[in-house]
DNA sequence: TGTACATCAGTGAACGCGCGTTCACTGATGTAC
DNA sequence: TGTACATCAGTGAACGCGCGTTCACTGATGTAC
């Protein structure tokens, strides 16, 4: 094996990848330092050369899950053509999405687990992070007040579509929660689009 | 102390709340027969008098979990008024129920952990219960499929918009998350009364 | 170029701890006579 | 009514197990001379 800092600094890529894909895959609770460093091809002692302690690779971890899960759906983006709000809200709320939770949108998979967090470090990091993630959307909406509103309302709707069709795993209705909450989602960007619009409009008579 | 049957029945059913509540406010994982057992007023051992195993107090603590969330919104209810979907939607999306995670509905509470649960007997158990809420409401807005359409996506926001509301906890912004979704849910509300109304009047010239 | 040494990522046995589970026992209650 | 016994919910010590963590060690690489 090698030794090199470049060659620890992959092995230490590998943990958190492996990390960030399992606590999405099972929760937090459910990454175990010996199953990780064997997902790393390592042995279960050399994890503290990583990380001082389980604690602060959940931390770390976390935050990788959530990059991870919006690289991820980046990437389910068809090449070439423009990135929408619309095509945004079909991507997040596709069977793919729904079907890939250890490669998907880290609220909605650990959302659950979040909210009741007591760890106060973990749960503000994704707390910052959810709000970005709103900002980025009502910004893309045209911004101003109604613009985030309706950001918010389309993001608690595509994370609990997601969890539901989830929990709904096997079941035909499965794809009509996604299907009804994409219907739902895309009349609240258009009704923010027809506001904007109109609001140009009233303050461009004056 | 006593030995009835009846006193079994009621130390039971004191496990058995107790787990309920536990497993909303820390997740599944977090319920220790032995904590749960102190909750009870027993010692850990007598617990295998009242289940054969954790995991069928899991099953049964989740189930009543469901049901004690329901009972929970309900006794939101202002006294003599009419059981209206906008009353749920409001007393559902209210800082009361974000705040009180243990007494809350249980799907916000453990969706993200059952969209991941191995265990299918109580991933298939919320889901059935997750369809009966759907139904219900559905039936509420008149029935048919633009009312079903619309409790499906009024549900996914509802839930998803406790969920984010929790994760935001202390920050300004979590009151906002409830009341920008209340919005968009009532709107839904709104639009499939008018739907139904404008049905029936078609329907009626014929 | 070759040899001796320092470095350090990774190894694997060992630890204490809390967990789910088992089990022999206790002691209050109900019943038989 | 009083005594002896059966029942059984609950007790608490003990178990095996997997976990996070520690640590003495290994052995491949880079460096000094």
């Amino acid at each position: 094996m090698g030794h090199s800092q470049a060659e620890k600094a992959q092995s230490r890529e590998r943990i958190l990848d492996a990390a960030a894909r399992k606590i999405r895959e099972g929760g937090i609770d459910s990454v175990s330092v010996a199953e990780l460093m064997k997902a790393a091809n390592l042995t279960h002692g050399g994890f503290y050369g990583h990380f001082p302690s389980r604690a602060a690779l959940i931390t770390a971890a976390v935050e990788r899950a959530m990059d991870r899960g919006e690289e991820s759906l980046d990437s389910l983006r068809t090449k070439g053509s423009p990135d929408t709000v619309k095509s945004l809200i079909t991507r997040y709320l596709s069977p793919i999405h729904r079907d890939n939770i250890a490669n998907g949108c880290g609220i909605a998979a650990l959302g659950s687990d979040a909210a009741r967090l007591d760890n106060d470090e973990v749960r503000a990091l994704m707390a910052s992070r959810a709000v970005r993630k709103f900002s980025s959307m009502a910004k893309a909406m045209g911004g101003g007040p109604a613009a985030e509103e309706a950001a918010v309302a389309a993001w608690c709707t595509m994370i609990g579509a997601i969890v539901v069709s989830r929990v709904l795993r096997g079941d035909k209705r499965a794809d009509d929660i996604l299907k009804y909450a994409r219907r739902a989602v895309l009349h609240l960007e258009a009704r923010v689009n027809a506001d904007v619009n109109t609001e140009r409009k009233v303050t461009s008579k004056h």
